[in-house]
DNA sequence: TTTTCTTAAAACGTATACAAATTAGACAAA
DNA sequence: TTTGTCTAATTTGTATACGTTTTAAGAAAA
């Protein structure tokens, strides 16, 4: 009720401009300009401006000519790639965590996570709430980061975690979890999951970034799975050219 | 000639505030407004503005209160964290480079680029070039990446790197390369310079990432020696409070 | 057709005005 | 002292005006 349009102007444009290009609203390859963030979301130039340097800071945009923007592409190779950075990040924040960063409290916290996700997974019979699983697996990578206790490393996954391909869920959205093919992955991740408490749990620092590292993989496990079923693969450019 | 204020005003306040802050002009829990961009630079609260958001979004500033920002700080463990960082984004460049998206042109760059650095390093006798080994050092690193041909760890370590503890240079510039303790990691990560190389041009994909990280990890030797001197660190807060 | 040149339209960089929100300091009460 | 409250001054969010630069469409030349 209150998510309408009640927060500031500069809101409104930032995250709608983010909308649209992430949604596919907005094609690779198309120029943003002031006015068309004006005209989209009538805001004023100011608040237009701000969205389009803190989109263009994201990568979300590059420079076109001497001072336009326009809609930047990715490639699948690209995807890939961003994937294992936030693997590599994630590693960091499992080992660090295992190192004696994480407080009991929080791996409590995980550990209540895992639990609640058995549920949604092992869910055998019934159809699995996608919803309850993309939210307790955010919930999951949340914790693992604070467990890391480290601001630059949570930096680092706020950075690339912009690029919506790059996020836990991405896929993972675009799927139907009772597909066979994704259960198997499902299942995996989960056990993963488990794994990289335990290990985080007993000091297991080396194991912890192992199991972190390959955990986030599993984001291309999804993406290769998406391309082999020849779907609509989310974010992704087709090779289109610049106007 | 044309180095004066010949750019923008957005840019005079970006890099005018990220001086500032580098420098240590202004300290760790100083509060940064519009009116004071526009005090130090003379510029419209516009420039200024951008120049806010623009720091903010690399992290060198950080929210207090609802709208305004203070310097933030950094403490030494988040400078060991920075550099692990970069490591880990410099080893996956290194690999990819390995894995065959270094071209013959870009390795050709970097082996000449590693016999201007043996000059540079193994004088034996007379006093090192500091300034020179800066450069070569720099352009070392940005060979690296090119060689990755990768623009999603470009974006990565760019961001990483607004950090200024986390560029490969950042304490090589506070010490002077002739003393005997700074000469031994000198001339071995001109050692790792020369593996690093070798690793890619025969493909040895994993050899390459971990001589990588290992070598990024040069910056906390000296970091650690400047500690062990007690010199001045740059960049580090001395546990002063906000306000 | 393709290319180059010209020029009108569009967009941008910057400054600034106005209202709303926030901050900081003074003063009073516990 | 500390805590809380109020007010005035500061600062921010937003809109918009002005001059300059950039872009792109159309005309002329190859």
């Amino acid at each position: 009720m209150e998510n309408e349009s009640a927060k500031s102007q500069t809101l409104k444009a930032i995250l709608g401009l983010r909308g649209l290009i992430v949604d596919g609203e907005l094609i690779p390859g198309t120029r943003v300009s002031e006015p068309l963030i004006i005209k989209y979301f009538g805001v004023s130039r100011t608040p237009a401006r701000m969205a389009l340097m803190q989109t263009f800071e994201e990568g979300l945009l590059e420079r076109h000519g001497k001072s336009s923007y326009v809609v930047r592409a990715f490639s699948e190779e690209d995807m890939f790639q961003a994937i294992e950075v936030r693997g590599s990040l994630e590693g960091m924040a499992a080992r660090l965590a295992a190192e004696g960063k994480a407080t009991p409290a929080i791996i409590a916290e995980m550990q209540k996570c895992v639990v609640e996700l058995d549920d949604v997974v092992s869910g055998v019979t019934q159809a699995t709430d996608q919803d309850a699983y993309v939210k307790l697996n955010d919930q999951f990578h949340n914790l693992l980061l604070e467990a890391s206790g480290s601001q630059i490393v949570e930096r680092g996954l706020k950075h690339i975690k912009t690029l919506p391909f790059a996020s836990p869920n991405a896929f993972v959205k675009s799927l139907s979890l009772n597909m066979p093919a994704v259960k198997r992955i499902l299942i995996m991740a989960q056990e993963q999951h488990r794994m990289i408490v335990e290990a985080i749990r007993y000091g297991k620092g080396t194991r912890a970034q192992a199991l972190a590292l390959e955990h986030s993989l599993c984001a291309t496990r999804y993406l290769q799975l998406l391309r082999s079923m020849e779907s609509e693969i989310p974010f992704m450019s087709k090779n289109q050219k610049v106007n």
